[in-house]
RNA sequence: GGCCUCAUGGCGGAAUUGGUAGACGCAAAGGACUUAAAAUCCUUUGGGAUUUAUUCCCGUCCCGGUUCGAGUCCGGGUGAGGCCA
């Protein structure tokens, strides 16, 4: 029994195996119940990672699951294959970012084959192919039609010494990545996508979205922001009664505090503080470095509140000849609301610690309910009456809120607004390795579409990327062109499109990957989408998921709102990190353990195990797939993937744990190599009365075929996996004596087989035909529970006294308290712990337990 | 700072949703086989006590509550993580 189970081999032959026969194509098939499988499709960066594994191996195991289930199963997979690292890599390497994909694309679409994956191929799309963006290009004219698409001038990052744009994660501490100059932020013209106008149908969908996970629906949720608030018009002056014709808009949450509040505060950015710097040169220059400062929420939260004091006043609208000074301040942002405030030190912390540090007025206008002093160092932001509020006194705070709003319409001072905190999606990247806009500018000034039937709009494949700029505006003919209808000049639109373009659409084109006239093929759509389930990283838990749902929407397909129907975001995969003396990063292979230290193997340093981290490149802790494949083979990756951690959780990738995944792939083999001759004979007789040995081992079975069914359908394949355990534990202690014992032993090895498809899916098919079989496991359906193994005639009741397990009685099920009282006076315990005492109580649950009370 | 999530043995984690806490795996220890090692197989493994038992006490981050009964529900704390263009 020297014989092993050879993955390298034997893995090779079930994929081509399975290509050949094309077992994983999917089409439509009427009347049978569709299952659209669908993980987030990988960046072609050049190998696959832990992450892909994990990610693609938790899809696999539920397509393949859901195709034993009976479901037509569509599996695809395709490439995010435009955006900055390809340039990147091409202007390193002296390529072009084209053939830089498209051999990554290679070597990638390799490895994943060698993963065992079920996918369908056919379905096979990169963005970056012509057919793909043609029709991109398309579906860009179709919202700029809708007007879901406009231009307007916003701010980038631009990098004075290279002449150009910068994304946000190559601006590295406010400096250019490559050229280290103080970025400077710049307005340009540039394209934006409408996605506001779907705020509220984006929100309200939120709620219905069961499938999805609670943390990314809050996430959601947030970013959109929807408040209600109030904008009302105050009137500014510098001296009391001289006021000016112009009037400051302010906008808050919490119109209930107006008559708390006591000053004012602008946003930096606000157009009347350009007013005000122009006269103001020392103004001026404090403003400026207010202006310097990177603007988050975080930041605005977490740094001190700082503020200016100008010469101006507003004047409250309702108490006589006040007057609130006008502050410009860093905690207040133009894009939200009006870019002005008014401060309400009581019950705002940000406005009291402003207050403080300003020595403002702060007045107290609700009065907390418990009776609690106002300390004037913590605001009061709970519920409570009205107080120091004339009209509004004695009123709650959601009452108050709905008077003075009325109250202010009523003066014409203001209105009741909606917010959102969503701002449109700006797509314009001044790039090469992207979608071109389908839009040319006529020198009359004219913006002119470019006619679909001169689409695709191609990149040019001769640029010259080592000029710093966009090398499309670069490019010495590219751009200029002529205006198809009048034949005037005309220069093309130069910048690309964000790649969360090509992520926002790509699950429709996977239902009709080859349709040349349109982006998808409507008959195709309809059978297919929503997407059944989705898995992928929780990094892209908004802008990605959110951009598809807004396309989806946009697009307004008869009877699909929503693209996602079941949303899984899986953990991460980390591992431990190791510095050698120098503090620099070793890799994991490079390490040795003698005794308890640690040593590099190159150069023999002693090195430090540090925090276990999710796998990164500059952290040097990853793991490469392909060696661990090539070692261990791809069913012994994939089973560790799914055991241990919950998916949802990150794992930690250990040499034991990946051992251990191994151990029990050959474990499996063995078992099956040895009792092969049960399978073969596979005549189909009717499963017989089993009876002592042989009925314990079949419920056993039973038992854990119906909680791996279960698990799987809960996303916990962990569970499944030690389920299977189970199953192997329990076979390969079964001793086979008769006729019913073989068929006991029988039934679990097909049962066996046939569960462990989904997760290791290679040794599986060696498996199914080491037994005689000459098809492919796929096509077998998933094993029924039988339910009568799954009830017992005969149940344990514990027996709590005064909650306190004291003992056990087996009765037969359904036995009435009676019963159970009458058989646990045989316990000895039970009866010494009731003797003498007073029952008061006992509470009997059917079937599991009776508690005693004394 | 705001919002959200989580906390169970040496470790990863189970626990039918309020009913036997610690399934399964890893690690560790002992044993079998072997000249030896690897591999494999068997046994033990939350802590403590003793009369070694169908025994008792403690135990799911801390404090309190609801309940016959709390890892699970509620209130308060502590700690860790995620998100905030």
């Amino acid at each position: 029994m020297s014989e092993k189970y050879n993955s390298k081999i034997i893995e090779k032959k079930w994929q081509s195996h399975w290509s050949d026969n094309q077992l994983f194509e999917s089409k439509i098939i009427e009347g049978k119940k569709k299952y659209y499988i669908l993980e987030m499709f990988p960046y072609p960066s050049g190998k696959i990672h832990m992450g892909h594994v994990r990610n693609y191996t938790l899809g696999d195991v539920i397509a393949r699951y859901k195709r034993a289930q009976g479901f037509n199963v569509m599996h695809p997979m395709g490439w995010d294959a435009f955006g900055l690292p390809a340039e990147n890599a091409a202007i390193e390497n002296k390529t072009s970012p084209k053939a830089w994909t498209y051999e990554n694309i290679e070597t990638m679409k390799k490895q994943l084959k060698q993963m065992g994956l079920s996918i369908d191929w056919s379905r096979e799309v990169a963005t970056c192919d012509k057919l793909y963006y043609q029709n991109q290009q398309k579906l860009f004219l179709k919202f700029y039609r809708k007007n879901l698409i406009y231009k307007k001038e916003s701010l980038v990052n631009w990098d004075p010494i290279e002449n150009t744009v910068l994304a946000n994660e190559q601006v590295i501490d406010g400096k250019g990545w490559r050229s280290g100059a103080e970025v400077e932020q710049k307005k340009l013209s540039q394209w934006f996508f409408k996605i506001t106008d779907y705020a509220d149908d984006l929100l309200k969908a939120l709620d219905k979205m069961s499938g999805w996970p609670e943390k990314v629906r809050t996430m959601q949720k947030n970013w959109i922001g929807k408040s209600f608030g109030c904008e009302i018009d105050f009137e500014i002056s510098t001296k009391l009664n001289e006021f000016n014709e112009e009037k400051l808009r302010i906008f808050t949450t919490r119109p209930d505090t107006i008559f708390g509040a006591t000053f004012c505060a602008l946003s930096p950015f606000h157009p009347l503080v350009d007013k005000l710097i122009k006269t103001n040169q020392s103004l001026n220059d404090q403003v400026n470095e207010l202006r310097s400062q990177k603007i988050s929420e975080e930041s605005i939260a977490r740094n001190e509140k700082v503020g200016i004091q100008t010469e101006l006043f507003i004047k409250h609208p309702f108490i006589e000849n006040k007057l609130l000074p006008v502050f410009i301040a860093n905690f207040i942002l133009m894009d939200y609301g009006s870019g002005a405030i008014y401060g309400c030190p009581a019950h705002d912390q940000r406005d009291l610690d402003f207050a403080n540090k300003y020595n403002l007025e702060v007045i107290q206008v609700i009065d907390s309910a418990e009776n609690s002093e106002f300390d004037f160092k913590n605001a009061y932001t709970g519920n409570g009456k009205l107080i120091n509020s004339q009209f509004l006194n004695d009123l709650s705070v959601e009452e108050a809120k709905e008077q003075i709003i009325k109250k202010i319409e009523k003066l014409n001072i203001g209105k009741k607004t909606t917010n959102y905190r969503l701002r449109d999606w700006g797509v314009s990247r001044q790039r090469y390795w992207g979608c071109p806009i389908p839009i040319m500018y006529r020198e009359d000034g004219e913006v002119i579409e470019v006619p679909e039937s001169e689409l695709p709009l191609k990149l040019p494949d001769d640029i010259d990327l080592s000029i710093p700029g966009n090398p499309l505006d670069n490019h010495p003919t590219w751009k200029h062109t002529k205006c198809p209808k009048t034949g005037m000049k005309a220069v093309r639109e130069t910048d690309t499109l964000d790649t969360f373009v090509d992520s926002a659409w790509y699950f429709l084109r996977f239902c009709s990957p080859l349709e040349t006239h349109e982006p998808y093929n409507i008959k195709e759509v309809n059978y297919w989408m929503p997407v059944d389930q989705y898995v992928g990283g929780v990094e892209h838990a908004i802008l990605h998921l959110l951009y598809s749902r807004f396309f989806t929407k946009a697009l307004n397909i008869q009877g699909i709102d929503e693209p996602f129907e079941s949303l899984f975001t899986q953990g991460m995969v980390c591992h431990n990190t190791f510095q050698n003396e120098s503090r620099a990063w070793v890799y994991p292979d490079d390490v040795e353990k003698k005794d308890s230290n640690y040593f590099q193997i190159s150069t023999g340093e002693k090195v430090t195990m540090g925090e276990i981290e999710s796998m990164s490149k500059s952290k040097k802790n990853v793991i490469d797939p392909e060696s661990i494949i090539d070692t261990y083979g791809a069913d012994s990756a994939r089973w560790f993937m799914l055991s241990d951690s919950p998916p949802e959780k990150d794992i930690n990738w250990t040499d034991s744990g990946i051992h251990g995944a191994w151990k029990i792939c050959q474990k499996i083999w063995t078992l099956v190599k040895k009792n092969q001759k049960f399978l073969e004979r596979n005549d189909e007789t009717a499963a017989p009365n089993y009876e002592g040995g042989n009925l314990i081992f079949i419920k056993t079975i039973h038992q854990n075929l119906h909680a791996i069914t279960q698990s799987i359908e809960k996303f916990q394949m962990n569970v499944s996996i030690a389920r299977v355990f189970e199953i192997v534990n329990a076979m390969s202690k079964f001793e086979i004596n008769d006729e019913k014992d073989k068929m006991a032993f029988t039934e679990a090895l097909y049962i066996l087989i046939r569960v462990i498809e989904p997760m290791v899916p290679h040794l599986a098919e060696e498996c199914w035909s080491l037994t005689g079989n000459t098809s492919s496991i796929t096509n077998e359906p998933w094993p029924k529970v039988n339910e009568k193994y799954l009830e017992n005639k005969e149940v344990t009741v514990v027996i709590q006294i005064n909650g306190k397990r004291r003992g056990e009685v087996v009765v037969l099920k359904d036995s009435s308290e009676n019963e159970v009282k009458k058989e646990m006076q045989n316990i000895k315990n039970i009866k010494d712990a009731l003797s003498e005492k007073t029952i008061i109580k006992s509470i009997y649950v059917p079937n599991k337990i009776l508690n005693i009370v004394v």
